[in-house]
RNA sequence: GGGCGCUUAGCUCAGUUGGUUAGAGCGCAGCCUUCACACGGCUGAGGUCGCAGGUUCGAGUCCUGCAGCGCCCA
């Protein structure tokens, strides 16, 4: 290769003041990240970037993660590849609720009408103003929109290598095209079902909830030892519960099938305290002998075993939980709830209709101390209960209709998938492999909120007016996206809304990882050309934490759909905690926001500290990192003066100049950190190549320029000046291009110094271009080693690097001094070195006298 | 309860298949206004590699156990 030597503009006095907003327009000019339409898919690189949540609040975590995929997507397309790098914004679901809910102070309420006159209040009113769903869905459009440009703002300051064009967003009317497309699929090929079923459900936000979203979370409780009646009057028994309010939905007893205590119990019934229903005493494994009395109370339905015991036992329904958390009317005296005591049953019942949880608990407590039938102390206790991950409250079991995708039943194929997926780190399969392992009902994709992607699917009313969920009436793919609370069912007019022999519309919308687990298809424009250039993708870069969310159910989308993993290399980012290493919470209120350290450390700074950050390891904010990012962007303008200044005037040089061992020692070194950076992009270890890199160029800056320095102003005819001046020139080519992932608006200006084209389309370096120039002689760190002995007696005498030396003694094996020789004229002239002696020796060491001063 | 990761200089971290006196940066100390760079440069001090065993000629690196911290799953 021919290095370019036609210096163009090297300022005077070169800044990194006002590098960013400068190139950041030129890139948009010219096109830099732009997608090439027609690439291949061979020829392609695409990454499945994560949309951002937008209605969450932008932190520094945002930096970290997405400057990760950039660094790879900037490595990839300099080496060759055309880069498919769009952007998403997920706005649709919840989280976007809740934020228009504050900002706005409103509330949806779907029986009302729309009112086109309505304009949100400047400040939220302390009471929340209910409007209709089409308004509410209006606001969370307006407010998304001025949150998008927030995120846009800061990837584009952050020098992110998005081909804007391809932006998109999980609510837009393709997203939903494609969502509803996928799951039209999905129903014909029997992957998604409806039921009504127990289901987890929030009581606030009113909607039920995937396993998925759950967390465990420690709380106080209290046992309740609670005395029930044999059913042939012979005594008692005593069962232990923490939710005595639900004593009214008991449908049974169980206890472990091998525990001796309960042996003559089982097959016998007993009778419920207070409400006096008979129920048998039944017997399971999951009854745990080691907890409370060693025999429990099956409710319909207090918890997730619950619903397994009334499953496998075919025990009947006695809900009493309402959508709102309050207990609803209750059936006593019908055929599956028969009581012994209907009046007593039916008048205590009616002091807890309507109520909510902790009153009932209250009220039923009380009963059963005055009847006696409470034994004992409260035993207080603390354990894990089923949280939604956003919510406050406990989760209730609501039966209700939902829509299902089938996961349970293709276990083994999801584990086989994630067997397949290139990890970084590696060790990060095992999140995957352990969520898989564990799932335990089938994915909930329904949700009873409003502004999300709605199912285009509508159901037939029956004469009397009774709905056939069983035969949906689903939509035209042509006519997608559609939205069956606004849009008649196919061959109904919208006068046959709700009238019998009519049909409604299915009123739910999905889960919103039921749309983002199809970024790939929607990115990708699935159904076009370009979804064949792209798919699957080559990278999925994520946090850890959306694992079991986002990845998983891109996965189940993708092997449904397409046979097919939806990506290659899942790439997994650690987390950025404070400076105390504690993790960011909005609750601790230690979440750092990224614009002001953007502003003042610079773009390439933040990516610096971010590049960092190894795959997968969490990482402390750390604004000493930012500024060493920052010196040394400092240094690469100030390197890059200083070499492409000496090459001023000089003729064409190629690597055939390189002449001088030194050199050509130090293109070996050059050869072997541009093989190791390769494997380790390739690797997918960018923390690894920025090291190795970074530390090459500042031995390059503090010993070959300052060896080189001298003779690189002698006479430009002269070999061994060329040597040098082709050296600086393919040293610095290779640098500045090997550092253009990490910080490319620095490398971007010192590289258009001298270059026509940007940095960022240039060839990835390569041995090749290095020719016959490397060879590996040790000359460079041996010279090096008498260069630092040279300065160390000068600072040991505390007097100027400046001053030269009278004469250095060299003594070392004969090999070792031989190889030195080959490099005297530099370390001589970098000394100020006035004579040299050698001297045989076992053990190397070196001598210096310096001059007295004059 | 099962699993994963981490534990190396005051701080943040590298240490690739086990191989000579364990590395970097920051911080600290001293020196140098040097013709690319004071938004610098040079030099130096500083570690029994969490603990206890084991394998090996040789262990920060492999094996076993333990402890602490963090996380995932149930």
């Amino acid at each position: 290769m021919t290095a370019e030597l036609s210096p163009r503009s090297v300022p005077e006095k070169p800044t990194i003041e006002g590098l960013e907003e400068a190139w950041l327009v030129r890139w948009e000019d010219e096109g830099t990240y732009r997608f090439d339409r027609s690439a291949t898919r061979a020829e392609v690189y695409s990454v499945d970037t994560p949309p951002p949540t937008v209605s969450g609040s932008l932190h520094i975590g945002h930096v970290f993660s997405f400057t990760h995929p950039d660094l790879i997507a900037r490595y990839q397309r300099m080496s060759g590849k055309k880069v498919f790098f769009p952007m998403g914004w997920d706005d649709n679901g919840l989280p976007t609720e809740r934020r228009v809910e504050n900002y706005f102070g409103v509330r949806c309420d779907p029986s009302l009408a729309y009112d086109p006159a309505f304009v949100a209040p400047e400040k939220p009113a302390e009471r929340k103003i209910s409007i209709s769903r089409k308004n509410f869905v209006e606001l969370c459009h307006r407010l998304t929109a001025t949150d998008e440009e927030v995120f846009k703002n800061l990837w584009r300051h952050l020098g992110l290598s998005v081909d804007w064009s391809l932006e998109y967003t999980t609510i837009s009317a393709h997203a939903q095209a494609i969502s509803q497309r996928a799951f039209l699929e999905m129903l014909s090929r029997g992957e998604v079902y409806s039921s009504e079923a127990p289901t987890l459900w929030d009581i606030d936000f009113r909607t039920a909830v995937s396993q998925a979203e759950l967390e465990d979370r420690e709380r106080p409780a209290n046992y309740h030892r609670v005395a029930f009646a044999k059913g042939d009057g012979s005594g008692t028994v005593e069962i232990e519960t923490t939710r005595p309010e639900l004593l009214a939905s008991c449908v049974a007893l169980v206890a472990h099938p091998d525990d001796e205590r309960f042996q003559s119990l089982f097959g016998t019934t007993v009778v419920t305290p207070l409400f006096h229903v008979e129920v048998p005493v039944v017997a399971h494994e999951l009854a745990d002998p080691e907890k409370g009395s060693g025999i429990a109370m099956i409710c319909t339905f207090g918890d997730a075993t619950d619903v397994t015991w009334w499953r496998e036992l075919s025990l009947p329904t006695r809900a009493l939980i309402g959508r709102d958390g309050r207990f609803l009317p209750a059936d006593f005296g019908a055929d599956d709830w028969p009581t012994r005591d209907l009046d007593a049953a039916r008048s205590f019942y009616a002091q807890l209709e309507g109520r909510t949880v902790n009153q009932v608990r209250a009220t039923v407590v009380d009963a059963l101390r005055e009847s006696g039938e409470l034994i004992g102390e409260l035993r207080a206790i603390t354990h894990p209960v089923k949280f939604y991950e956003k919510g406050e409250r406990p989760l209730e079991i609501v039966t209700s209709r939902q829509w299902f995708v089938s996961t349970l039943a293709h276990r083994d194929e999801l584990l086989a998938r994630g067997e397949q997926i290139k990890w970084h780190p590696d060790f990060m399969k095992h999140r995957y492999k352990s969520w898989v392992e564990g799932l335990n009902v089938d994915w909930n994709i329904s949700r009873q909120r409003f502004f999300g992607v709605p199912f285009p699917v509508w159901y037939h009313l029956d004469e009397s007016g009774a709905v056939d969920f069983d035969h949906p009436v689903v939509a035209e793919v042509a006519s997608l996206p559609v939205d069956p609370s606004s849009d008649p069912a196919p061959g109904f007019s919208e006068a046959q809304r709700n009238q019998p022999g009519g049909f409604i519309g299915d009123p739910d919308v999905m889960d919103t990882w039921a749309t983002s687990s199809l970024s790939p298809q929607i990115a990708g424009h699935w159904g076009s050309d370009l979804f064949e250039r792209v798919f699957p993708m080559d990278l999925r870069p994520q946090a850890h934490e959306i694992i079991r969310t986002w990845l998983f159910s891109t996965v189940v989308r993708s092997h449904f759909e397409h046979d097919a993993l939806p990506f290659t290399n899942a790439l997994i980012s650690g987390w950025v905690l404070d400076p105390d290493r504690k993790k960011m919470s909005k609750s601790v209120g230690n979440v750092v926001t990224p614009m002001p350290l953007l502003e003042l450390h610079g773009a390439d700074a933040l990516r610096y500290w971010a590049a960092s950050g190894r795959p997968g390891t969490d990482t402390a904010i750390d604004e000493a990192q930012m500024k060493i990012g920052r010196r040394l962007t400092i240094k690469i303008l100030n390197a890059s003066k200083f070499v492409l200044g000496r090459l001023e005037g000089a003729a064409p040089l190629t690597a055939s100049d390189v002449t001088q061992p030194l050199d050509r020692d130090l293109l070996a070194l050059l050869g072997h950190v541009i093989d190791e950076t390769t494997a380790a992009f390739e690797n997918y270890d960018y923390a690894r190549a920025l090291e190795r890199t970074e530390a090459f160029f500042w031995s390059f800056c503090d010993n070959y320029v300052e060896l080189a320095k001298t003779r690189s102003y002698r006479d430009p005819q002269d070999p061994p000046t060329r040597s040098a001046h082709a050296t600086l020139s393919l040293t610095l080519s290779a640098l500045q291009r090997l550092l253009a992932p990490f910080v490319p608006f620095v490398t971007e200006e010192v590289w258009r110094w001298w270059h026509a084209d940007s940095v960022h389309l240039a060839a990835w370096p390569t041995l090749q271009e290095l020719g016959a120039a490397p060879l590996a002689s040790g000359v460079y760190d041996a010279v090096g080693d008498v260069l630092e002995a040279v300065r160390r007696e000068k600072s040991t005498q505390k007097v100027s690097q400046r001053r030269e030396v009278a004469e250095l003694i060299i003594s070392g094996p004969g090999e070792l001094l031989e190889v030195i020789q080959a490099g005297q004229r530099d370390f001589v002239d970098a000394g100020g070195v006035r004579s040299v002696l050698y001297e045989e020796a076992s053990d190397f060491s070196v001598q210096v006298t310096l001059a007295t001063d004059d």
